[in-house]
DNA sequence: CTAAGTGCAAAAATTTTGCAAACTA
DNA sequence: TAGTTTGCAAAATTTTTGCACTTAG
């Protein structure tokens, strides 16, 4: 996956800017893209501690936005009172299927709709360069259940 | 528009709730639904005091939580460092494009985009009920003054 | 009348910042 | 060595809560 290439992008993003390779931001890194899901600072940082004892909460948090700044990472609004954190395939797509049932995610990209994206942008003079497509429903497996359609 | 219907919904959730349609919260809602864009807390709050004077903060973050519990509204995460709302017409799009640079936010939709998502979505077997689509980027007159392509 | 809501100010929670010491290049 | 980063604690921000008073039903 993208954990052999998360070191090699990040420290090439820090050198461009003028900025140090330092172990408490590869320590975060590390942890970060080895956990799952999309952690909280104050979830990431407990298991940064754990796993690196003495890494300070400030430090998590200005290296997470290390990471949103280089691409590695993005912040992610789940109504909790903070912010999750969400690690970003670089090739990878950034649709997604929601399923407000069962909270499964499926990914997926759609060439087309991103030619349609590029395209809206020029109409509103917009230079595109990211986007974010979430679709919220039913999975199949709860359309089912649920006995909708 | 929306503005004719979101009282009798907002009533209607709060006669199922067994609240209360009082007077503070029907100015709330009535400035934030005649608000263009994503107003926070503050921005609304200036806005509701303007035109009601001595409504309180807690009220208006009160009252956009219900606004929220009901469906008529929704937090979106724009990378402040706080919540914004939007209004949700039960017809409307929920599709903008973001400037990085100076956080402008434009609404826009894309019926053939609108398409393309019913189509992905029964590819997967999804239901679909509603969706975002956020693009990020840089607006005409950002990408002027960073000269960029 | 009773339960719910309001406004204010205090409190809580999250995120940012100042700074001396430590570290990278 | 020069300039960046760290960890800590203090500060700043955003959001929630306690409470006496008011209001809707």
């Amino acid at each position: 996956m993208q954990n052999l290439g998360w070191k090699r992008r990040l420290t090439e993003y820090i050198r461009t800017t003028g900025g140090h390779v330092t172990a408490p931001r590869l320590r975060v890194a590390e942890v970060f893209f080895d956990m799952d899901g999309h952690p909280g600072i104050e979830e990431l940082h407990r298991a940064v501690e754990k796993r690196y004892p003495g890494t300070g909460g400030a430090t998590v948090y200005r290296t997470m936005k290390l990471l949103c700044d280089s691409g590695l990472a993005c912040t992610r609004d789940f109504g909790d009172g903070f912010a999750r954190y969400e690690a970003l395939d670089p090739a990878g797509h950034h649709d997604h299927l929601i399923c407000t049932a069962c909270g499964k995610i499926i990914e997926f990209g759609e060439e087309a709709i991103e030619e349609l994206q590029e395209h809206v942008s020029r109409r509103h003079g917009f230079q595109m360069r990211d986007h974010r497509l979430d679709i919220y429903g039913l999975c199949r497996e709860c359309a089912k259940i649920e006995g909708v359609g």
